[in-house]
Order: structure tokens, then sequence, then C-alpha cells
DNA sequence: TTGTATGCGTTATCAC
DNA sequence: GTGATAACGCATACAA
């Protein structure tokens, strides 16, 4: 029994082995508590099947959903994720990809804060990256994201739909793009109903960033009826500031917002929201990256979709209790 | 220039290189683009560097915030993290384990949904295995965990001393001890109170299941005036199912939350928290699984602290503003 | 101080 | 259908 036809029965291949020795392999297999090396096969096969997963903070519910199901479509395809969420502690984002690089990865899914990621080090070590919550294509690479300007509009029409004249915005700092399509998306909207921009804040990308934005947004002079918040994130903040501040949400104050994670449909009052199909983006990232053909780099754009709940001032409820839910 | 030097020169030793020499290595490396193999590495070294994060879900902001932590801790000490959350999908947990060992990371750590969680698979690799969220020590493992019965108690004595004399609860399916202490220290609470426990609703550990013990606990004839809730989750989902009843709250009903995740800080109200010192709790998780001395296997518990806002009747805000807000 | 040579565990080529 | 053997890239014992 050498060691050759032991890998022949472990990978069912590349030669034939007599069932009668497959059987004696693999009860050999049993006794000795064999288990292949994983670091011997990635050497000789010069792939790890591990890609790795770069985020700026996996703690941001977009981020975690998302995660959850690039794992999800990952462990479908045999593969791991590594994941790093400190690239601001650790170092540039280059830097941390490149250690993604170091550690063998066979493919690296990028969330970036940057506008234009740094990608040489990946493109000097032929690793392909994909790029994750993009608004536009990057040349060389593969890309998702979803409709963010065309979005936007539907969202802000929704709250203009609700009669609303004064319509303000909390966008971010980051996000580069898919910041500036949503904020053009609010003005669409706006423009073709024939109103003005209404106050615009610009905060973090946070839960304390929302908070932070609702308290300057009430000290104006003319308050805004309703606003357009670009992430659950600062909604679920700029709630509990329009709380603090005692006011009746949704008649003082509406809300939309944008992203639809899990934690939008129990705030109070629940969030209207433009909710990206983070599920579908994932598993096609997945996909996109272990594809190595040239005509793969693509950048896949997904469409959002309006979910009604009461944030905005609509009375019902159009999915409150939809999903069982799982056990934690 | 012989592949030996390089190797001294990469790893700064075991022997000692010529400056000179050291200087044409370092250069030849930047001219070559060369990057030292993490397979070969591996399998020469015996060790990955890598490390096993197996969770239920890391979609809940419990184990999204853990997770953040145990990455950053990992990273500081040079560990890469493999994470899966998939694990009830993917099939039962020792497979989930047993996959991650054949992946060769050089340990574990497991949230286990499990009250005995099936570890043999790891004992016979020999890889570690770091159980976290534990009420209890494991033997022959090590384990880490907050103080949930006593914690638990502080709780509840909070809302007593609100002047609540009918405090309900709101508990789990899973858990084992980590649940069943928090059960407890609800009754230690009240029995030291010389009063009656108050409604019990046994639910799922999310959002979909705090809102449903919400509307159950509703439904009662005798319907509390607080409750003690074990999960942050649950209080999200619970608080949206009083709002959706109408009701006033803290005034109608008061309730002290467990975990302290970012989430509680911002529902509406506030929810008063026992929080536990997750970074801490991850951090010394990653250390204790790096030592492989016997004395290791210990069971590392932490104490949580009450957090209080506004939720539990409290009118004041301790640490509404606390951190600086983060870039997403 | 540097070069040579071996082995880590696997896979694949080749001979049998 | 099976066994011996080389090679993946690195780290180290040993020779020089």
């Amino acid at each position: 029994m050498s060691s050759a036809v032991v890998s022949y029965v472990v990978n069912s291949g590349p030669r034939n082995v007599a069932p009668e020795t497959r059987e004696r392999v693999l009860q050999a297999i049993e006794e000795l508590g064999y288990r292949p090396n994983a670091s011997a096969r990635a050497l000789k096969r010069g792939v790890s099947e591990t890609i790795g997963l770069v985020i700026s903070d996996i703690t941001n519910p977009y981020f975690s959903e998302y995660s959850h199901a690039i794992e999800e479509a990952a462990a479908e395809r045999g593969l791991s994720v590594i994941f790093t969420n400190s690239a601001l502690a650790v170092g540039p984002e280059r830097e941390v990809i490149y250690k993604m690089i170091l550690r063998g990865v066979d493919g690296v899914l990028l969330a970036s804060t940057l506008d234009e990621p740094d990608l040489d080090v990946a493109r000097a070590a032929g690793i392909p990256v994909l790029l994750l919550d993009r608004a536009r294509p990057v040349v060389g690479h593969a890309s998702v994201g979803s409709n963010f300007r065309e979005a936007s509009r539907i969202a802000v029409e929704h709250l203009i739909g609700h009669g609303h004249r004064r319509i303000g915005l909390v966008t971010g700092f980051t996000g580069g793009a898919t910041t500036t399509d949503r904020e053009e998306g609010w003005r669409d909207a706006l423009a073709e109903a024939g109103l003005e921009p209404g106050p615009i804040i610009r905060t973090h990308f946070t839960r304390e960033g929302g908070f932070e934005a609702g308290t300057r947004m009430l000290q104006l002079e003319l308050t805004p009826t309703a606003v357009y918040v670009l992430s659950d994130q600062q909604s679920i903040g700029y709630l509990n500031a329009m709380h603090q501040a005692g006011l009746q949400l949704p008649d003082d104050m509406a809300v939309v917002s944008f992203d639809g994670t899990t934690e939008s449909k129990f705030s109070w009052p629940p969030l209207t929201v433009m909710r990206q199909p983070v599920r579908e983006m994932a598993h096609a990232a997945v996909e996109l990256l272990g594809k190595r053909d040239a005509d793969s780099h693509v950048h896949h754009c997904f469409d959002s979709q309006l979910v009604v709940r009461q944030s905005c001032g609509c009375g019902f409820i159009t999915d409150h209790v939809d999903s069982p839910a799982a056990s934690a």
C-alpha cells in the first residue's frame, strides 16, 4: 500500500484503485486516524482553497450580514474564509491585502473604504481581487454592487409621495461613488418633483454618526419634515436622537433608510428601507472570484428593493413577520 | 546566495548573515518580487499560524462584536482567523470543527450551541479547543465566559429597586448553563426580595424571538410591569412589540437586558444592560488558546457591568456619547 | 558566514 | 492496478 494509492483513494483519482485495495486503505485511514495535511496539499497543488475577506468592520450589521452570506457561499464551494476587519488598526488597506496574500489565499474579497483601492500588490502576485459594495467597475477586477442612485431616487420618491416638500439627507464621509450616487439619487427625485434639496448632514457611517446627525438636524432653523438616510446604522442613531428630542415619529419626522439589514426591521418605528440583496451579491461575489477568465472582470449590479414599513409614514407593515426565527 | 541564506534573512535567524549579504538578499527579494510560500512554511514548521472560529451566526451582534475583537487579538499575535457561521447549514457542529482541523488550524475557538459539545475529533487530532461564552469549565479544555448568574441577579435587583414587584423573564431555548444561570440569577434576586417569579417566556435568541415573546407577554392575564431579557437581540424585538402595542416605555413596561452590544445603546428607549466585557474575553481567549501547558485548561470568568440607560425607568443616560465614532 | 543537502506530506509521473 | 520516486518551497542540520 503505497502513499500514491492512498492519495488515489482520498481524492477519488486520478487513477483507479481496486475496490478491495480501496477498502483496505479506508480501513487503515480509520484505524490510524489519518488526516490529510492541508499545508502539504496546498504546497503541492498550488492552491489553498482559502479566500480572504477584507472589510473595515464586521461589527457593522451590513457587513456582518454580507460576511455571513459570503462564508455560506464559500463553504458551498469547499472554500474557507479568512477575514480581517482591523484594516485601520493594522495599517493601510494595501498592507492588509498583502498579508492576506502572504497567507496564501487564492483570492480576495475586498470592501474597500477607498474610492480607488491600491491593488498593485494583488496584481503583482496574480491573486484575483473582487470588489464588494461598488457603484462602478474597476478595470482589471470583478466587482459587485447595487443600483445606488436609482434605488435612492425611488426611496426619496416614496417620501415625496407622502407629501413631504422639505426632505433632508444624512450622508457619510466615506464610500466614494456608492455615497455620491446615493446623494445624486436623492437629488434626482427632488429635482423631478420640482423640490429644492433639503439640508445635508455629513457624518460617520455609524449609529453614533446618525445620532449626531439627528442632533445637528434639529438645531437647524428650518428642520426638514423627512430625511433620507444613507445607511441603516445612521438611521438607528438618527431615530434615537429624534426620540431623545421628544419628537413623534413618523409624524414629526419621516425617515427612509438604505441597506435593509435585519436591524432596520426592529427599530421604532420600523424603518422603511431600500434593501440591498446582500445574499445574492455575496453568492455572486464568491462565484465570480472563482472564475479566472478574462471576461469575468465585470461589474455585477443588483437591484435594491423598497421595503415599506412605518418610518416613512405608512401605517402598515408589509414584512414584519416574514422569516422564521433561527436559533442562536 | 543559497536558499538557506534567504531563509535566514527572511526569518532573522537562526543563523547570522553578513550585513552586506543581507542587503543583497533584500534587494533580490525586492527585484524578483519574492514572497515566501505560506503552505511550504506551514508544512515545514508544523504550524499554520491560523486559528478557527466557530460560531453559530455572525449576524448576531453579540457574536460579531466578539469576532471583531477576536480577529483583532489574533492579528496582534500574527494569527489569521478562519471563521464559519454555517454550522447548522453545513452539518453538525463536530463536522464543522473537523473541517477546521482538516484546514490545518492550530487551534479552535468555539462558541457552541450545545451544552456538552463533542470535542473528540479535536482531542484525537491534538488540536486545542477553547470554548467561548461558557458558564462552567469543561474538562480538558480552556474556556472563557462571564458571571451570568451573579450579573443577572444585579440586573434584576436594579429593576426591583425601581419598585417593580411583578418581573417577568424572557429566556431562550439554547445556551445550556449560560441560560439557566441567567434564569437562576433572576430567581435569586426575586427570592431575596421576597417576590414571586413573574411569567417566563421561552423563545429563540433572536430579534424575532423577542418580538414574539413580547406579543405573548401582553396576552397574559397578569402582565408584568418589568422584564429581564436574556439577550440584546431579544430585547430589541421585545421593545418593538411593546411599541406596536402602543405601550409607553419604560412606564408601562421596564426592561433590563443582558449582553450590552452597541445596538442596545441606540434602541428606544436605550436599554439598561448588563454588559459583558466582550473585548477582554476575546483577547483572553486568543491568548489562552496560544498556551499549551496543562494548567492552561482553566475557565476564565469575567465580571459583567451594569450600564444604566433608560429602559429600566432611570431618566438619565450614563454612557450615551462615550465612544468616538469609527468610520465605516 | 555561507553553501549543500534533507525532509516535511502530498500529488503526479513513470515504470512495472 | 499498484509501487517507487520526484518535486512543490521552506527551514534547518551539517559541512565547508
